[in-house]
DNA sequence: TAAAATTAGTTAGCATAGCTAACTACATTT
DNA sequence: AAATGTAGTTAGCTATGCTAACTAATTTTA
């Protein structure tokens, strides 16, 4: 690890940026599976209700490629979903799919958990600096949208 | 989601910039689960052998600590990493503990692993600029070590 | 020092979550 | 009309999380 070519203090080798990152988004979730607990809800559930809270309605092969599991993963996390009450199924023309809709539990549901998650992170936030904070913000955007074009 | 006090275009509003975190630590684990698939072994194997690796033997105590899981689940990711020659058990003084060594072979099918990994984010990092590259590389140990604290 | 309490790890049993293979039902193409 | 393709489900496997209850070893205490 680290070859350290540092002609500064940090460096812009993509490889050992990535391992940083890697190390850091590891140990994040780890710490937040913790807050997530609270929800009663499983991380499968509490990801893809997500999707359609904050995207809106979907199909279930829409769901399953937005969360990167296969079909019949999917129905079961959706089956669960649904008998919790948190989402909601509804017709469409083509009577082989269906929209999957969060309910109004669901979404206060996930906001619920997600500001359990969001606080947690924000919390150590705020033993940085004013400066540290700065940097770190005008970098998060770029970082979220490079981690996503992946 | 945002609520956009926006004097920059960052912020050092802990809340944002945490909200922004969290979403780039979800889609960038959520891709990497993909090139973790790859080794063969469960994630909660490769992440308890990735603790014997990189921080060296361990008893089924302390990494089930270090896993943030209970004793029973690390019982069974034990066994199920030594039933395939990864780790190796050492008896200890005290006859209750047993020290938890990686194999060679763990060791190296962890290393190739990591090195998937790392190599799929490395990638993507070089679509960024120097600069910017430059900029996150600055933030990213910082990071880590924020997130550590945790 | 014998008995009680604590500690380390395992076993059993349950739920969730990932997969592939095989199925049903509907839609589209030929 | 028949063949092919697509959406979702069911069945059955493995892995991973939990709690409760257990065994064995150690430490504390009466």
């Amino acid at each position: 690890m680290s070859k350290s070519k540092g002609r500064f203090r940090g460096t812009s080798d993509p490889v050992e940026i990535a391992d940083r990152l890697h190390s850091a988004a590891i140990h994040l979730l780890r710490r937040l599976r913790i807050s997530d607990r609270a929800s009663g809800i499983g991380p499968a559930q509490l990801s893809a209700l997500s999707v359609l809270v904050f995207s809106g309605p979907r199909t279930l092969g829409e769901l399953a490629d937005a969360e990167q599991v296969r079909p019949p993963t999917m129905s079961r996390i959706v089956a669960g979903l649904e008998r919790s009450g948190l989402i909601r199924r509804h017709a469409t023309e083509d009577k082989r799919r269906m929209l999957l809709e969060a309910t109004a539990t669901g979404t206060k549901i996930l906001q619920e958990g997600r500001k359990r998650r969001v606080d947690a992170l924000a919390q150590a936030l705020r033993s940085l600096s004013e400066l540290e904070r700065q940097q770190l913000g005008d970098i998060a955007d770029l970082l979220d949208r490079v981690i996503r074009s992946l």
